[in-house]
DNA sequence: TTGCATTCCTAACGTTTGTTAGTTACATTC
DNA sequence: GAATGTAACTAACAAACGTTAGGAATGCAA
């Protein structure tokens, strides 16, 4: 068999992350063998451990990289000095986004964590929380300055968090709009509702 | 080891159905052992076998049971005479009692039909897209009336039952606030919007 | 072309998996 | 109390799993 082809000076490492990533989201990480990922790599089982330590390595290596993207604007976000309302909204594309573009990594992250191995699962479960926390904050503040509703602010982070990863739905349905459409519709109707 | 005790006229499958939503919702269904659902039963794991046809058949009674609930649901407010709406707001409730009340067979339904074999797969697929053009219908309907903004129906849809979907953490949280305010906050937030 | 490191292969390991066969114990009915 | 069906047990199966060992092929530098 041939060897893995590294394109774009990436690693052959890399590209195995990349396929599991694609391999979790479609099947689920306990569901999903080394020798189905081997497959969609082009390789024998066995070799992959050439590159990598262990299958749970690559659950955390995908989880770690999601949950730092969110952190890092997080943290920019709360740097910046424009009123509350913004904040969200600005936090909110970004979810948005970052489920239109690298939806895969960001539904494994989402929905595989729970199998992650000490130390990673302690690690990955506080970040979350501490994410959310940060995130319901910044709602907090917004209510206080009288931008939005007098709401219970970590229900609206819920609502935001879950509803966007809804967006996997719309990858697997023919597309009837466009990436940028159904940004403004999801903003549109979590920020202003539903109702007219 | 005793027997599988049969309190409240239910039967001993009834039981480890249950306890496999429970299982299942814990640990996901294929990282769940017959062996693990066996202990929680309290029994030999063969001894399930006198119960049950196969592990799958459980997840298919579960994920059949879930999916009958709304479509009876949506059957029910469909042939009622109120505005959109309100339909809307009745099922949007529906969704959030539900995820309340029995939230584990709820989400072991959501979250591992994929694990389905066929050809109840297929058969559910086909009931929750149904479902789900059922509900963007409805929501058409409201725009079509002025009840709402001209938003794309079926991103409506989505955000919806995924925002429900996030009740799971909730229920995980120490529940700041009671299942009554969730849903008026769940409600209000998805209805009206976050801003003011 | 030789030498060396990398990357792949085959073969196999020890577990864990869902499930079946065959047997024993319990509970209910006559 | 004997008979009968239900529900539990022990033992074991074949298949699939993640992973390791050891050797062959490849690519690169000298």
């Amino acid at each position: 068999m041939g060897r893995i082809k590294t394109e774009n000076n990436s690693t052959r490492k890399e590209i195995i992350v990349e396929k599991a990533a694609n391999l979790f989201k479609e099947k689920g990480f306990k569901a999903a063998s080394m020798r189905d990922l081997a497959e969609l790599v082009g390789v024998e089982a066995a070799s992959l451990y050439n590159h990598i330590k262990s299958k749970s390595e690559l659950l955390h290596v995908i989880c770690l990289d999601v949950a730092n993207r969110f952190t890092n604007k997080i943290d920019e976000i709360e740097a910046e000095e424009i009123p509350a309302k913004e904040k969200i909204e600005i936090l909110l594309r970004f979810h948005i986004r970052e489920m239109l573009n690298h939806y895969e990594d960001v539904i494994v992250s989402d929905r595989e964590w729970k199998h992650l191995s000490e130390p990673y699962l302690s690690n990955f479960r506080h970040q979350r929380k501490t994410y959310r926390k940060r995130f319901a904050a910044i709602i907090e503040e917004g209510i206080k300055k009288k931008e939005m509703k007098k709401i219970d602010a970590s229900t609206a982070v819920l609502i935001m968090l879950h509803a966007v990863s809804g967006i996997e739905s719309f990858h697997r349905s023919k597309q009837k709009i466009s990436g940028k459409e159904l940004e403004e519709n999801m903003v549109t109707i979590l920020i202003n509702g539903l109702a007219k």
